[in-house]
DNA sequence: TAGATTGTTAATCGATTAACAATC
DNA sequence: TAGATTGTTAATCGATTAACAATC
């Protein structure tokens, strides 16, 4: 159990929560690794090994309770908690995100945006202020944030990046199709929503051949 | 050269159209496979099995030139055509799409959104219409649409989706956190934001294992 | 030519699948 | 108990890396 955790595990964790929210919103109790497999297409083995990377949470002949193994990886993934968010960039991209409700829904709330726009300081997009991007120095001074969507121009992503770092910011979601660098004790999750379309685009040309 | 094309490749590919595209805005005009590993934080041996999955771009001695093998991967993921494509549900994130203006840039060229709220009806978002979802079928009728971007409620996302192979589109780019059934001869691509966020959130936490 | 760098084959590494004893 | 299903080890498969002859 316990131990290395692969990329490829880390990047299956979020279907297996959401698929176990289905379940118990379904009113399904237990699961076998085979169910489970049917379910997210994938084989009842590399269920168990993935689940196994974290402890045995199943029983010999009965499987896994639903509602005990979706908490179970809740609390791996770390959504067990509150994560406090701001949002750099109050363009499209930026809006979406503040005007999401699947996202507080998660424990993930947005309590402000920052941009450069003086037009837009001092509004509100949903419940969460608008302030001027150069405030934000003083704003991390005082406020506890988890994690900075970055959602500004290409251009400037870097730039923003850094002054986020320098001032405290351990975490970005980055929207920006540029690959950050960054300090080896950040964590940087890109979004890169053009590639997937491109992705689309290769697996449409290419369908005859597969 | 060509054959079959591991899902692992695919997914690089257009992270090299990105950096080949940036390499050629910064002027430089020819790349080792060793350069280009160094830009993109890969082996330069894995870069030369990647390129040859499509033939052979480069040259013994020299390296690769940059303008032609960014039109190569540029025609490989299918992207030196037009895409038409509709967005269906004027949400944020359908708005963010329609407005975005990275995706015309690319070729990804918005012709209308739909929604059910008849209050949207008739307005415009960005330059493109947005029109009764209930007309969708009289207009894939007359219309020639590549890619539907999928942004409409959890609930309702897999009910479109049927309504959209069942008239005629093949491509899928879905914003919805659902597994989607969909016919075989049929492409989906799924963004799944919020799997980023938890995923973030997942490696925030255990920084200090790794 | 000599040096550089590809294309490609072989070796290694890691992830997935299969198998099965342990046990609920 | 008998049947089901896990946890875990071993086998397989695929992807990455290393090596090197071909050649620009």
């Amino acid at each position: 159990m316990a131990g290395y955790v692969s990329e490829a595990v880390i990047r299956r964790l979020p279907g297996y929560y959401r698929h176990l929210k289905e379940l118990e919103s379904e009113g399904v109790m237990q699961i076998s690794s085979q169910g489970m497999g049917e379910r997210m297409k994938l084989t009842a083995s590399q269920i168990r090994q993935d689940i196994n990377c974290f402890g045995g949470f199943g029983r010999q002949g009965y499987g896994y309770n639903v509602t005990e193994l979706r908490e179970h990886i809740g609390r791996i993934l770390g959504i067990d908690r509150m994560h406090r968010m701001i949002i750099m960039g109050a363009g499209n991209i930026g809006r979406a995100v503040a005007l999401s409700d699947s996202f507080p829904a998660n424990g993930f709330q947005v309590i402000a945006l920052f941009d450069t726009d003086p037009q837009k300081f001092g509004s509100t997009i949903g419940s969460s202020p608008v302030k001027d991007l150069e405030s934000i120095e003083a704003f991390l001074a005082v406020q506890s944030v988890d994690i900075a969507v970055l959602a500004v121009p290409t251009a400037t992503a870097q730039a923003v990046a850094n002054r986020l770092w320098d001032n405290g910011i351990r975490a970005i979601w980055n929207f920006a199709p540029v690959d950050l660098k960054h300090p080896r004790e950040t964590t940087v999750v890109n979004v890169h929503l053009e590639e997937g379309l491109e992705i689309l685009s290769f697996k449409m040309k290419h369908k005859n051949n597969a």
